[in-house]
DNA sequence: ATTAGCACTCAATAAGAGAGAGTGCTAACA
DNA sequence: TGTTAGCACTCTCTCTTATTGAGTGCTAAT
């Protein structure tokens, strides 16, 4: 389905317009604004045609209309372009990253405040787990007697560390040593890929530690699973207050809670996402709670899984702005892990 | 400034009314809900006393009467008796922390979730400052050729790590000696005492590495710096969204803004907190966006620092139930502290 | 195919009319 | 002197009823 040049140009003003506005827009608000030198009745003509293909709708009869969420389909898909960051924008980002940071999450928070700033929405990052990077070095730290720490660092630089529980008489020789074997059977295998069978022949090996061994990995495996918890980080999420559409409470609300559960959000997301921005339009999205936002999303590639990004907004929103970010800002990411991981 | 028995009946009644209700409380009402053998007119003479006296206001004249915020001062102070947890929330409570938890912070995570679910209001717990515990244990572990990973523990169990650089020569030997010897010069010392000048010898003894040592240092000190910025943990903020006070989107704004500045409501809390839980009314809070909050909040001890922690509500506030929960909250969790840590 | 003109529609706003809850005052009463 | 019944009065809330105005849809002329 294609449009003629006179309505996808009127289709664009209205959307733009009501964009900004949050106002239906009339027939001669278009005319004037972009200066048409068509009448406003011609106009009205064809604001009526799109009416009947589904682009556009009126809130009652005799208002102006409003882009429909089939309208904003289109626009998305044939007719927008991406605004990417500019200068100054990029800019900010660039000296943001410039401080160090210390690892992936820290760097993933920062990116998400810096979407949420600039777009004014609410964004989301997802940090790519833990279980695709690699094994790259375990120890096993004597903390008191009895106690002992399990420290695992991965090939992203994630350190985790658990507490457990050894026998009194182990000696930090001993705790070392099969740290070392940890280290020899594990180097390099992916972190998901860990099997107990793995370190079988350790067991075999250290009977009279066996225990220990177990308490280590069983450490490993709760750590994983904390580290999936945790993989949403959202920034901005008060910025919804600031749209019309949310000034009831109750449609706040639902959306609030609706993030709180973090893994609701994450469940929305298709489990790989290609090269392209994706942009989801009010209805489609699953969730009940969140047919009335939309969804902008990308990609980031790092070594080893790929994390996700996105920003949400009302259906009235500004695609070309959230998608040229996402986009800008996912290429100069993904340059900065590949140098510094 | 003491009541006679029946203006505190009847103001205790109009608090206990309005409270439930949000609406402002009429004579007959008192009458009826508390079965007085008075009559309505009699109580209109003694709720215009004490709207005299500035206990109760009026939204406008002849409506019925709302405590003012001195009421509720009143009546905190003279009259509330708490209402500290009952037997099946304190079985909650112990259940949920009765799986291991591995550190402080996730310990008072669960505390402050904990909190909001059973008041309905919005919590915030402060971790105890690290700067306050004892060095325990710290260790160099050489990650890859020019890193290293400086990793602390103290002796609430606090595991904080960060990456440095260092000469691509040094070996892991090294490495381990330099931790050695930081364990022996610094161990038992308050994290907050910790200063360049304990390193002094140490630095000077092993004048070509001294570069590692302050390097550590410098991870150190950065620790510390990060941990404390984190230290407010507040749940349940969209428990305000439930109060009728804050259906208005502004106001609601306002208050999530102030919860989004974390350090905002750290500044309003006094320094040490006594062993009483406190509460500030409305207008008694400092902040220009909090005044028509209340804040009820206690300390709890631990083996260190004092940690703070504190329910917020709208001035219609259930205080005795509150300032309950907190102490009978304070009491488990510093048995479990003692235990603990 | 385009446009000017005009009647028509419907939300939003304002103004007015009860209704109802609750008070304050007065006068009677224990 | 404290308590109570009775009643007029006040003020919000809600429900109607105009009024306004933006914007459309249709018709007829260009």
């Amino acid at each position: 389905m294609t449009l003629d040049e006179r309505k996808k140009i009127i289709l664009e003003s209205i959307i733009r317009d009501y964009v900004e506005t949050a106002e239906p827009v009339g027939s001669r608000a278009v005319v004037k604004k972009h200066g048409l030198k068509i009448s406003a009745a011609t106009v009205r003509n064809e604001m009526s045609d799109l009416e009947d293909m589904g682009y556009l709708e009126q809130p009652y009869t005799s208002a102006g209309r409003i882009p429909s969420q089939k309208g904003f389909r289109y626009y998305v898909d044939c007719m927008m372009e991406q605004e990417n960051l500019n200068d100054k924008e990029t800019k900010v980002l660039l000296q943001l990253l410039d401080d160090s940071f210390q690892e992936m999450d820290e760097l993933v928070q920062k990116i998400g405040h810096f979407l949420a700033q600039i777009t004014k929405y609410t964004s989301f990052v997802i940090v790519p787990s833990v279980r695709m990077s690699k094994f790259k070095y375990l120890q096993l730290i004597p903390i008191e007697p009895g106690k002992a720490l399990v420290l695992l660092v991965t090939n992203l630089g994630v350190v985790m560390h658990r507490n457990i529980e050894v026998p009194e008489s182990i000696t930090a020789q001993e705790l070392g040593l099969i740290g070392r074997l940890f280290n020899q059977v594990l180097a390099g295998k992916k972190i998901e890929e860990i099997q107990r069978s793995d370190l079988q022949q350790l067991r075999d090996e250290m009977r009279q530690r066996r225990q220990v061994i177990d308490r280590a990995l069983e450490a490993i495996e709760s750590l994983l699973e904390d580290s999936n918890e945790k993989r949403v980080i959202i920034s901005g999420a008060l910025n919804i207050m600031n749209e019309p559409e949310f000034k009831d409470v109750d449609k706040l609300k639902k959306i609030l809670a609706f993030l709180e559960g973090e893994t609701q959000l994450m469940d929305m997301l298709p489990e790989s996402v290609g090269d392209e921005v994706d942009i989801r339009i009010g209805q489609e999205n699953q969730a009940e709670d969140f047919k009335e936002m939309s969804l902008v999303f990308a990609g980031y590639e790092t070594r080893g899984d790929q994390g996700k990004m996105g920003l949400m907004g009302p259906v009235r929103m500004e695609y070309w702005k959230a998608a040229g970010s996402l986009d800008s800002v996912r290429e100069i990411i993904e340059e900065i892990i590949r140098k510094r991981f």
